[in-house]
DNA sequence: TGTACATCAGTGAACGCGCGTTCACTGATGTAC
DNA sequence: TGTACATCAGTGAACGCGCGTTCACTGATGTAC
């Protein structure tokens, strides 16, 4: 055992998070490996000792988010903590952030390449819908139970109010206009908020 | 005037159909020329007669979307009358409907590229917001004005419920089961009806 | 402590391939007479 | 009506390039003695 243990998990991970960034920016078909693996501090041949092929990073890059802790501290600024009753408004809050609208390396990556996901492989499918109904079941459990609302009806919100979120930050980054994508982006927080019952109707002031 | 005036336009045209659909299904950077003009029952070399490169085409195929008198009939057995005073919940259902979500070839672009877009130029991304806006528009004109919303209020609704449509088709596309896709779709659906007021809450039926 | 060694993580040249773009050419077209 | 011609839409070979993947090799490592 010429190296020490760990070693290996170690690096592993060093490309995964390599590939993060850059999937986040590019998309999953735009980087190279060159790229993946240099950002990783190592050289392309190396590659094919961690994973059988390209295609096999898609599915671990999605895997790792919310598995890693890191993801908490993905959004500066906004504090999110798993075990508050307000977690419901803070990842929304979070979520919708200018800060995760701006940081796209380290962003969510059911915003940054959702598209690239629906034309990959099972395996990413499989993972994206993982890393999706984590961030419902967080939601989900942020709706009051207040009010005679059904389990069921909780549920549907808390999807609603998901799709609502990667749709909105999938839409604001896709504008040209930041004015137009900054509306979009509190826009969307307000309605998302009011939905989950954690703010009253409020309208953005007009500029 | 060797060729019939009127040719060359027609020619342009099904070249931006032919790359519409390739570029729907695979994206803009797994799409060649040699398949785009082939589609257009064309060879690789005539493109450059028609445009300056494949980058132009991005902004093209966006643009046309909605441009397009086609569009309208991309749903099949989904009415949209633009000019109906129902036309707010028929775009929602028509957009979030099984058809569109299984119809990839002649998507709404929003849901099939929005990631390629957000990579993409100056260019595109205008058209992405010109297309966003138009529908945004049509939602609103669909909010009844009964009780005492402001305007501000209707537009901000307006582009929430667009947000989550186009969120909902996006995440539902990229998830593997196609249980828990339909399940998505349709409870955006009821949500987003709920909150332009075209329909009391419903809870779907469980499973 | 010091030396020889087996291991294997990482290297980098090489492969076949498909891409976007260019360009000299072809041949179908409407026109002139 | 028929023939010669100028035009230019479309062709397809060629270019340079970067990619994913392979593989014979290197050299840093911990171990044996």
């Amino acid at each position: 055992m010429p190296y020490p243990a760990g070693h290996s998990s170690e690096v592993r991970q060093r490309i995964v998070h390599s590939a993060r960034r850059l999937f986040n920016r590019h998309g999953f078909d735009n980087v190279s490996l060159d790229r993946i693996m240099s950002g990783a501090g190592l050289t392309r041949g190396g590659f094919y000792s961690y994973f059988d092929s390209k295609s096999e990073l898609y599915a671990e890059v999605l895997s790792c988010f919310f598995t890693d802790p890191e993801w908490k501290n993905c959004w500066e600024g906004v504090e999110v903590d798993l075990a508050s009753s307000e977690v419901g408004p803070q990842v929304v809050r979070a979520y919708l952030s200018r800060q995760h609208f701006e940081d796209i390396e380290n962003s969510c990556p059911m915003v940054a390449l959702p598209t690239d996901v629906t034309r990959s492989s099972e395996g990413a499918k499989r993972a994206f819908e993982t890393v999706f109904s984590a961030m419902v079941n967080v939601l989900e459990r942020g709706i009051l139970e207040s009010e005679t609302e059904l389990q069921a009806e909780r549920r549907n919100k808390a999807e609603a109010i998901a799709a609502m979120c990667i749709g909105g930050m999938v839409v604001a980054r896709a504008m040209n206009d930041r004015t137009l994508a900054d509306e979009l982006r509190e826009g969307c927080m307000a309605v998302a908020l009011e939905l989950g019952g954690w703010q009253t109707s409020q309208v953005p002031v007009a500029g």
